[in-house]
This record gives C-alpha cells, sequence and structure tokens, in this order.
DNA sequence: AAATATTGATACAACGTTATATCATCTGTC
DNA sequence: GACAGATGATATAACGTTGTATCAATATTT
C-alpha cells in the first residue's frame, strides 16, 4: 500500500500481467469478464491513476489543451475559459490556464513548459511584443495553436477574434448621429493589434462623416485609471462632449470622473464603453457599450482547436466575431433633446 | 528540419553522443567547452525543446504546480494566484491553473489529471462536498498539497486561510460602537467552511455584546444578486440597520439597492463587505470592509508549499491569515450624530 | 479424432530522458 | 618511457505505459 501504485502493483495484485491490466483500463483487447471485474476492483482499491505522462510519450498525443492569458484577473478572460473548457470537456478534453502577465519572458517559458509536456494542443493571446521564436517553437513542434484577440504578425495560425474596426466606427456613427462633433478616443496604451484596429475604425468612421478632429488619449484599463485619465482630459480638452472607449472598466472610471466633477454623463458628456461587461448594466448610469460575448468567444475558440486537431491539414481559419450595440444611458439622449 | 527534434536529433547534428546534449543542457558532468558551445548552438538552431515527461519520469520529481480553484471569474483569486507564482518562480516552479466551478466531479477529473501528469505539488480550494476519495488520491500519491480558504475536513493537508470567525466578530463589535443593535448578515447560500466560520464569529459577536436577534440572509456573491437580495431584506425586516456582508460584490450590491430605495448607505444603513477588492474604495459610496491581501495569501499559501517540498516529513502546518478593518463611508458615523 | 477457429492472456519493444558506470585519451610525474 | 591521475565522452539501464505479435487453451467444425 506503500508507493504509488502502478500497473506493476494493480497486476500483482490481481493476479495478471501488466498489459492485461493496461487492456482492462482502456477497453483493448479481448478480456474475460471476470479478470475485467476482478482488475477494475484492485486498480479502483489501490487509488491507481495512470500516469499519463507515459502513455502520452507512448501514444504521441495528449488530450490536455493549454491556454496562456496575459491577465487572469480579468474576468472577461474568464468568462472566455469557460466557455472553451465548456466545448473541449465534452469531447474529452482539459484547459489548463498559465498568466503570463504580459511579460514575452514569461510567456516563452510558458509555452516551453506546454511543448515540454507534449500538450495536445494551445489557445493563446500573445503578450504584446512576443518575439517571432516563440511562434517558431510552435511551428517546430506542430503544436497545434489558435490566437485569440492579437492575431499574430507572422499570421500562420488559426485565430479568433473581435471585429474591432466595425464596432468602434458603429459607436462612433451613433454618438455622431446623437449629434455629438467633438469625439475622443479614450483607453489603452500600449499599441496591440486590437488598440490598433479600435483605433482605426474609429478614426475611419469621423473621416467618413467629415466630423472633428480625432483625439485619442492613453489610459490603462482600470476604473481608477479611467478616472484620473478622464479629469486630465476635460481638464484640456473642454470642448469633447462624448467619448469612445478602449474597454468598459475605462469607461466606468470616465463615468466616475464625470460624476466627481459635476457633470451628468449621458446628458454633459455621453460615454460608450466596449465588452459589456457585468457591471455595465448595473452602473451609474447604465453604460452603453459595444457588447461581445466572451462566453460565445471561448466557444469558437475550442471550436476552431477542435476542427485543427480533427484535420491537422485544414487551410487556416480566421474567425472573427462582431460586436453588437447595446444602448442603455451613459450615451444619453440626442443632443438638442438633451440641451 | 521535420518532425519535432529530441535529443538524438541534436547530438547527430553536433557529431556528438545523446547523454553528451543531456549534459550540456542540464548542465552536469565533465564536458569540454568546445563541445559545450557546440551543442547549445545547434540546439538552439533546431528550436529544441526537452519533454518534460520523459525527464520528469525518470527524475522523479516535477516543478510545475496545480492550483485547483473554484472560480476564475473572481479577481480575488486571481490576485492569490499573483502572490504565489511570484514566489513559486523564483525558485524555478511554474503554476498552472484549473477551475472546477465547484463540481466535485469535475475537481476529481482535474486532480487526477494532476497525479496522471506527475505535478510537483497542489494548491487546492477544496469543492463543497469533495468526497474523502479525492483526498485518499492525493495521500496515495503522496502529492505535497496545501488546501487554500476551506479546510478539509480530514485535516491532514497544510493549510493557508482566513481567521474568518474573528473577522466578522470585529466587523459586528464596530457596528455595535457606531450603536447599531439590528445588525444582519447577508451573503452565500452554501454552507462553506468559510461561511460557517463568518456566521459564527458574527453570532459570538452579538452573544458577547448582548445585542438583537442574529438574523442570516443567503445571496450569491455576486453584485445583482446582493441587489435583489437586500431590497428583498430590507422590504421584509425594515428594522435592520446594519449589514455584515459575506463578501465586498454582495455589500456593493447591498449599497445600490439601499441607493434604488431611497436610503442612503453609511446614514440609514451601514454596510461592511468582505475582501477589500479593487472596487471597494472607488465605490460610491467607498466601502468599509474586512481586509485580506490575495497577494499575501498567495504568497503564503506558496511558502507553506516551498517547505513542504523541501521538507517532506515536517509537521502539518496550518496558517490564518488576521483580515484587518478598513474603514470607510459605507459603515457611516456613530448613529447619534448622524440623526 | 484431427484440423481449424476462437478466445484469453502474455512477451516484447518503444516513447525520450538521465544517473551511473565504463571507457578512451591526454597530462604530468618520477 | 611507464604509471597514476585527471579529463572528456559514451553505453547501459531504467522511469511507466501501450500496440503488436505471440502463445496457450479452449471451442467448433469436418
Amino acid at each position: 500500500m506503500v508507493g504509488k501504485p502502478k500497473l506493476e502493483t494493480v497486476a500483482k495484485e490481481a493476479g495478471v500481467s501488466v498489459p492485461t491490466v493496461s487492456q482492462v483500463l482502456r477497453g483493448t483487447g479481448r478480456i474475460s469478464e471476470k479478470t475485467r471485474k476482478k482488475v477494475l476492483q484492485v486498480a479502483r482499491k489501490l487509488n491507481y491513476v495512470p500516469d499519463n505522462r507515459a502513455a502520452t510519450m507512448r501514444l504521441g498525443q495528449n488530450r490536455e489543451i493549454g491556454f496562456s492569458i496575459q491577465n487572469m484577473a480579468n474576468p472577461f478572460n474568464a468568462e472566455v475559459i469557460l466557455g472553451a473548457s465548456d466545448l473541449l470537456e465534452d469531447e474529452g478534453f482539459l484547459i489548463s490556464v498559465l498568466d503570463a502577465r504580459g511579460d514575452p519572458d514569461r510567456q516563452v517559458k510558458h509555452i516551453e513548459a506546454f511543448i515540454g509536456n507534449g500538450r495536445g494542443g494551445l489557445l493563446w493571446v500573445p503578450a504584446l511584443g512576443t518575439p517571432e521564436r516563440t511562434f517558431d517553437l510552435l511551428r517546430t513542434h506542430r503544436v497545434p495553436t489558435v490566437t485569440f484577440l492579437r492575431r499574430s504578425a507572422f499570421g500562420d495560425f488559426d485565430h479568433v477574434g473581435i471585429r474591432n474596426s466595425e464596432a468602434t466606427a458603429t459607436a462612433t456613427r451613433y454618438l455622431a448621429t446623437l449629434g455629438h462633433s467633438e469625439i475622443a478616443y479614450l483607453g489603452g496604451t500600449e499599441m496591440t493589434s486590437v488598440r490598433r484596429e479600435r483605433i482605426q475604425g474609429y478614426r475611419q468612421a469621423l473621416l467618413e462623416l467629415g466630423v472633428g478632429p480625432a483625439r485619442v488619449f492613453d489610459s490603462n484599463d482600470t476604473k481608477i485609471a479611467g478616472l484620473q485619465s478622464t479629469l486630465d482630459l476635460l481638464r484640456d480638452n473642454p470642448e469633447v462632449t462624448a467619448l469612445v472607449c478602449n474597454g468598459d472598466m475605462v469607461a466606468l472610471g470616465a463615468c466616475l470622473a464625470l460624476l466627481r466633477s459635476g457633470r451628468r454623463p449621458g446628458h454633459d458628456v455621453s460615454v460608450i464603453g466596449f465588452d459589456d461587461i457585468q457591471d455595465a448594466a448595473v452602473a451609474t448610469p447604465p453604460l452603453t457599450t459595444m457588447a461581445v460575448s466572451p462566453y460565445q468567444l471561448g466557444r469558437r475558440l475550442a471550436q476552431v482547436l477542435l476542427e485543427r486537431l480533427k484535420r491537422p491539414d485544414m487551410p487556416l481559419t480566421i474567425s472573427e466575431v462582431e460586436a453588437t450595440l447595446v444602448i442603455r444611458d451613459s450615451s444619453g439622449a440626442p443632443l438638442s433633446a438633451a440641451d
């Protein structure tokens, strides 16, 4: 009873050979009902758990999937993982998550660990500034990989993302419809592909509409940073009457800033967020936002990976999910009516 | 260049034997500087990544740690993981996270995966209703395990938790100091060891103070649930003037409910939360709460595991971290002054 | 009753790595 | 120039599992 039980332990106890036990447990080969029963009973009694390392090494495939993300604390990611694992678990896979916190060095360690442990696949939000070598590793080792949100610059991996530029264009157009002409973009600091696309959509819409200058302001994607940035922004640019935000957290921070400086969100300044996080609906005021369902994104992500696993030679899949404008109070009524 | 590179691939390319390559990569054995250079260069060129399965199987130890949690979406957990991985990464370990979502069946699959992959250790928030067999598995396979927050009923694992009953007693006593006598407890639904201890501290304090009846109300740990539960609570128990909450999310929901029903949090009803999540400080009103640093908890967790790994025969460690009362506005001023 | 088919179990080799033991080569000493 | 000692590299076996080939013992056919 001492020491980890292995096939040999079970085999001895059940009075059969090692391969027999293996066959019973895997349900392969021809085994009589009697020995089957016996082996299963002994295996259970001894708390036997097969060594997946030995098995996958022999078999050359693993049903464990890795998910490499950059910020575990973001509830959006948590929802994505939920969606992905719901689908993958049904197919007998398992998702384990590693948080690289945006650090490419930490990230490459994680990816090496995935490879070194023979993970069966990888879902991945690449860190900003991921060196080509990291992609090379995955290519060399033939790890079925789906990138998420941030597209690889080298572009030869399956990808699931958000139709970012269309989304911010929609938000910007909607604000223009309400009568705004001084519309600023707020949020993000680093130029990820996500932010680049969103700002591009915003600029594009302004251009098409022939409305006011494009103004982009940095801010970290937290409520507190959003609050501070908005206070600064309004001090220096009092003419701004509408904000398209890079994320809901920033947008919520912006609303807080408006309230603190005696302005009413949706009346004096309109605010549109991005993501539709849980808090958006219960905020004061409820937040108008570009909604994407993280759960659905997760499912899509899993779907693409499963297909790739089934057909390794399948052509590259690029899948972009549309965001939808959810109108609540923070964007306000048409300007003429409000004033 | 096709197919995964292994030691043999590198060895052939560098014109040396397999063990030589292994020794260079691990820095063991006597190797001349010349072959060392050559081997490293070739290994890098071929994008060689050692197969950790084969290595750990041979060596019998693994520097990968598993973290099994019940709710990934909780930012508190994310902070804990951050703290734990900061410490563990310095020692060359790696944390991978699995979310069992409170389901003991899913959880046992995860634990079996940890065991089957020979993980070097386990940090674990046991799901409610975890069967003894799950603990048995870990015992049999001698997995160094530290339970977190929820103590195993069978109590033979290292543990890190919060001094829950003292914390809620402190909160309750503070509200009594402010002059409250109708203090309710709000939050949680399932009777986890955490909730049991918190409610016990609340009851204990009321008893010692000789103040009003103990009233405990269920609610899920989300803002929306907290909102609804508080509306119900106040309708049925209008005499309640203070709430000790099971978590900050519930407390924030309670504040929302107060505002919506025309009451002022901190004036008409006092609210104290638990955890001190990021939003607590910027909420309206800023939330009084029992603060525990999830980051510090994570570090402690890692510390205990590292010690256990170093000294497997060390006596059982039970480590409880104190929560501190952070006074903001939601608890209000003394009642005499406020009225 | 002999030949054949069927069933049930086992022996063997391989997955990729590494510690130990072994072997060959070179340096320096008397 | 022979011998001890140091240096540098390799051969071997083992970690636990599983697919294939093999073998023995029945059951079935002619």
